[in-house]
DNA sequence: TCCCAGGACTGAAACGGTTCAGTGACATCG
DNA sequence: CGATGTCACTGAACCGTTTCAGTCCTGGGA
């Protein structure tokens, strides 16, 4: 930088100037400089920008990739995020941790990321006290039992059960059972909510639990008695097993999972991507010193059968 | 830091010593400086500190997420090669960039990431042109048409169809067809490698193209002629189609992607896992001044029928 | 003609660490 | 007893920007 300062007989001050857009600088000025910057190649240094500004303009997306693998809800949620934050200057990544926190302390207040889009939220998630005590700005894809102040987007169970069984309805069906996720994960809201809100809304409610395979999805399908038409299905691999026996309607599916299915699906679509969008703009909000934002809760939408 | 260096009656010089075991510090000076920092909370500025060392410990796995979707092995790729990073006392993220490459060539140079590990790389990958230029270090996981030189870790595909065609061979099969990636993909190497393979190692060789879906694995499956007995496929979703109508061996296929098949299938395992690790591994390695590392194509592996 | 406002640009102090040439104090050696 | 090392620690330069209080110059108003 202070060569193309000299280069273009001008002080430093003034090349960052025109690099930021900071002060006005003549176009005579700034046309001398740009020159150099060309000539000399000049890239400036984001490492030494951050610590001068103290922000870095990246954003991280923590995901407990060191446990689970990358679904495809996840990988969307990313790519969407990504792109969001882009448009509005920052950069977000995907920044691997294990569950524990342990290495989210450590990424955490250490002022490398201004601020965290944190995944997979358990109903009661230790990362969240790390993330307030260092006072980190971040939002949720998913919510904590007791949201209350908290930014978060999330899906709107409620709607989208109702969207289901509504739809259900509708095709003539009155028994309607649901398929839900494994019971072992008893802290994961989407299980929680979907079940919760099933329960509340369903006329004759039943429940069985499967994995989130195809072989488990197929298995607890044969064990529903004979009287229930149609089932909701919350896992979508469990749904693909599934729709091989009955008329099924998957809660949150998303498009590229949708293809593997052998039969056209009707299903409801996960709005992972306006998710992952939505999470990125208020955590960019939050940053630019707006209030509390609102949050966001959105219902999985209808997708019919091609 | 100051405050901490005050508080323990040292200097800054001191703290950090303590800090990085840079220097021998006496076990008393160290003890009240370690209290110092505890009663603090002090946490180092991972910025400032890059700037200082002018290196960030920071690698950058750059994926087009932007453009394709995160697949299966591109996840285990990540998983393994953040792992990996870690014990060798680096953070590996998953970058996010178009394949169009102006997104890379802003990432690098700007001395944010300390090397980067290049996925999905195309035979005449436009991408190395930038990295080269730029003179940041990288290794790819796959490899260009010309790959000489780079440090680069692949799929070893003349050994992977060989002992695909070798395992269906002692099965009693003659005729051994492949069903190959869609054509349009024609820059892609693990798709033009893997029918050169198969061309120079069948007997009787028949490839018949077919995108990357059950749906379409199915399709060309049954285009098949009726002599062909069994069929090696490369797509791992498109294996999942074709299984339901022939027998399938697939080349490269994710121990999750199995477990969506309804019945139990022997595959070729991608050695994901261990790519990413390697990847990661030869790129520190450059990074510490090692000469060009030697290359690494590992064949998948067979998985059988549980 | 003089004064003053405003625009364009500069100098230097941060930002928060790392690193290296020194500085004492103390032990060792001839 | 003086020279020489060694060990623990310090001071200050440096990493490459941003930022802010000024400085200088120009033009317009009185």
């Amino acid at each position: 930088m202070r060569e193309v300062a000299e280069r273009a007989g001008v002080s430093i001050a003034t090349v960052s100037f025109v690099l930021n857009g900071t002060k006005p600088v003549s176009p005579a000025t700034r046309a001398r400089i740009e020159a150099a910057m060309a000539e000399l190649g000049y890239r400036r240094n984001v490492v030494a920008r951050a610590l001068a500004r103290r922000r870095t303009n990246i954003l991280a997306m923590v995901y407990p990739a060191l446990d689970h693998r990358i679904g495809s809800a996840a990988a969307e949620f990313f790519t969407s995020a990504a792109d969001a934050a882009r448009t509005l200057d920052y950069h977000l990544v995907l920044w691997p941790v294990g569950s524990d926190g342990a290495d989210l302390r450590e990424l955490v207040g250490q002022g490398l990321a201004d601020g965290v889009v944190l995944t997979e939220v358990q109903l009661h998630d230790p990362r969240l006290a790390i993330l307030q005590e260092t006072s980190t700005p971040f939002t949720l894809i998913g919510r904590t039992a007791e949201p209350g102040g908290l930014s978060y987007v999330d899906i709107d169970f409620d709607a989208t059960v109702d969207l289901a069984l509504q739809h259900l309805h509708d095709q003539g069906h009155r028994d309607i059972a649901l398929i839900s996720g494994d019971p072992r994960f008893e802290d994961y809201g989407p299980y929680v909510r979907t079940e919760a809100a099933y329960l509340r809304l369903a006329k004759d409610p039943l429940v069985v639990p499967s994995a989130n395979t195809p072989a488990s999805g197929k298995a607890a399908a044969s064990r529903l008695p004979d009287h229930i038409t149609a089932v909701l299905v919350l896992n979508e691999y469990a749904a693909l097993g599934a729709a091989s026996t009955r008329t099924v309607l998957p809660l949150l599916m998303t498009p590229e999972t949708a293809a593997l299915s052998t039969t056209p699906l009707t299903y409801l679509r996960t709005p992972a991507a306006e998710l992952g969008r939505l999470a990125t703009q208020a955590l960019i909000q939050q940053l630019q010193g707006a209030p509390t934002p609102t949050p966001h809760l959105l219902p999985a939408t209808l997708q019919e059968r091609p």
